[in-house]
DNA sequence: TGTAAAATTTAGTTATGCCTAAATTTTTTT
DNA sequence: AAAAAAATTTAGGCATAACTAAATTTTACA
């Protein structure tokens, strides 16, 4: 069996990898909240499992066989935040971090037995997307908030899971998944958006936006 | 925090405290399945914390403060058995091994939540007691089914939860925690037992009738 | 009561996974 | 193209938690 922080390593490196190719030590040690050193010494060891391909200064990306094993901590992380929401009553922005340390630990079987409850689910409480058993991720076209245009409606589609306080601000104005919002002003220079959800209004600053993904957009 | 291997030795002392105050280095070593001298090791390291009391070569003893952690550990143990077979329906002999694992992990307020679900229960699916969040054990006063007579009839309080061969067996019969039985013979020469349960007799050795525990026991 | 057997502890080793500091390699800048 | 900056690797350490082998202590029995 892989060790806790060889699963981490290789859900890490599969996050990474989707926003450009190749992962250095140093991004993979900060994404981990280690040390770089510290990244090389496990680099090697996945390298040695073949889970990994690694030319020195040059980064790392997954072998197919190390996909298959992010892919597979990931559906447990997904499924366990959503059957955590949805059975137990755990608020949205508490999941994540319970999800975190079960990730590591169930067995197919609660594995199996919670994708039933929940009817084969494609998506998680943030709205990301949860790989089916066979590791296959269903597809979501969502764009960013930040690139919404005045006057345009839109749907929520995905949030930043992580980020427990950003959780509990959007919830604050009814943002989860799912929502329709639409954009009033985008103020000049870079500054925050005005929207509409549901008939109220809320301001919501670029760094917030851009932890934001939606799709479904219309000019009204 | 306590390491899961910490947790697990207080564990261990609890339970074999329970049957005969001090417990001795080589009955825990075998009970953990680690050397005995692993055992001396941490043994050292949970005195140093003050979670036990140790004498050389004379066994140790929980202190209060160790004996919270262990009641805590099982607690989480007991409400995982019952909330995997209530709420995700896994067999009662497949819950032990999942919740040997989760129990280390969870958040008090999953514990709580799980709790509520349940209705704050006070027995798991093998009828072992749960502390209540307070550490307090709810009293159970069984006997081993090994003590009955011919002609008793008696009602399944508690079986042996970590065997699970055992538990199939069991459930083969349908000896579960409530259900009530009638001991029609007691071969001699410590032979088997034969009993009536709900019109089907069966045969239960000596060595499977130590693990089940009675109460309710009316001569017929 | 002395000695053999059993139990326990000490000492030293291994593996994992992190760390810091120093050395090396690559990339960027001038 | 050389020097400075950044990234990466090597070397050496630490803590945890297991192990084996040898030494010690306790217990049991003859």
């Amino acid at each position: 069996m892989l060790s806790q922080a060889a699963e981490d390593y290789l859900k890490s490196i599969y996050k990474l990898q989707e926003k450009g190719g190749k992962v250095s030590t140093g991004v993979l040690a900060e994404f981990l909240n280690v040390k770089p050193a510290s990244v090389t010494g496990m680099i090697k060891k996945l390298e040695s499992m073949k889970l990994i391909k690694y030319e020195r200064y040059q980064g790392v990306t997954l072998t197919n066989a190390g996909e298959a094993i992010a892919l597979e901590v990931i559906r447990h992380h997904r499924l366990l935040e959503l059957y955590l929401f949805k059975a137990l009553g755990m608020p949205w922005d508490g999941v994540h971090d319970e999800a975190e340390k079960l990730e590591h630990v169930i067995s197919e079987e609660m594995e199996a037995r919670m994708d039933a409850y929940l009817g084969y689910p494609t998506a998680d409480p943030h709205g990301s997307p949860i790989p089916d058993k066979n590791g296959v991720v269903p597809i979501t076209e969502s764009v960013p908030m930040t690139s919404l245009q005045e006057g345009q409606s839109c749907v929520v589609a995905e949030v930043n899971d992580s980020d427990s306080a950003l959780l509990r601000h959007l919830g604050s104005f009814n943002l989860y998944p799912g929502t329709r919002f639409r954009v009033i002003e985008v103020a000049p220079f870079e500054g925050p958006f005005t929207i509409d959800v549901a008939g109220q209004q809320a301001v919501i600053g670029r760094e917030v936006a851009k932890h934001i993904f939606v799709d479904d957009i219309h000019d009204t």
